[in-house]
DNA sequence: TTTGTAAATTAAAAACATTCTATTTTACTA
DNA sequence: TAGTAAAATAGAATGTTTTTAATTTACAAA
């Protein structure tokens, strides 16, 4: 499918490279939501010749043309997501460990979102909800 | 209402500084959510020899400690808030501009918790649901 | 009230993810 | 195939937060 990703790219406008095509197949078959990190690490094992800087333009590009989406953590990591399908991500765990599960359930997306919306005259898209729920601390 | 603070951090094991009730109550007063650095901007007007490090040390005991919450910012930049009545946080905004709504709202909170526990089976306590809206991105 | 000591503050350096800058390399157009 | 704009690279810089090591302070005990 090497031909989809040369009309994705071309569409935005976007020169196909080694590296756009390692990051993207790489974040089309995972179901981890990886970091920008944990991407290089993948990916430079293939092509050791890559940087931890082209892996962030990347992202930061794909993001900007809407063809993956940035997860915000509170960790302060960011994850990506290529899975376009509308559904919330629930980012739990603490700083060490964090665990991102998917909510696909229409239900639950529409209830949040029209409580925010009627709450907050917001007009939210499901793609940018994040739930985000830390873990109990010890007093 | 120092006597108040005294007993507080007597309670909790911490001695009683400066520092400490200064930024508590700037804490205890404000509605803003500051972040760290905006606490040491604040506080370092009247007690200018205290340091951004004495900030994070301080915030990070009071919150182990369970006296204020830290709430996480898809920016990276933590926020803080004295106010320990559960309620929701909506954070929303960019990073240069971060906004912080409150939700106090029992049924929403009550909602989102239960729906929350119902798919993942897990014990929610409303002070660690965060619910982080990011603004839509031009494509 | 004074003293002793552990705890807290301070200044500075380090850590860490991320962004920026300047140079080299590459993809695509003509 | 050559020319050029875009992209990749290496490394420095950034901004928030944490850590370290030295100094100062709070407060319990005498
Ligand atoms: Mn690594
Ligand atoms: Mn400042
Ligand atoms: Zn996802
Ligand atoms: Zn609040």
């Amino acid at each position: 499918m090497e031909k989809d990703l040369k009309k994705l790219f071309t569409e935005k406008g976007l020169k196909m490279t080694i590296q756009r095509v390692a990051i993207l197949e790489y974040l089309m078959k995972t179901k981890t939501h990886p970091s920008a990190d944990m991407i290089y690490e993948h990916i430079s094992k293939k092509y050791p010749t890559i940087t931890l800087s082209t892996v962030y333009n990347t992202l930061e590009t794909l993001v900007n043309k809407g063809i993956i989406k940035k997860i915000p953590t509170f960790a302060g990591i960011s994850r990506y997501d290529a899975d376009l399908e509308p559904h919330v991500h629930l980012v739990m765990g603490d700083d060490k460990n964090v665990k991102i599960k998917d909510i696909y359930d229409k239900e639950i997306i529409q209830q949040i979102r029209t409580e925010v919306a009627n709450k907050f005259n917001l007009d939210v898209d499901d793609n940018n909800i994040y739930l985000i729920i830390e873990e109990k601390r010890q007093q």
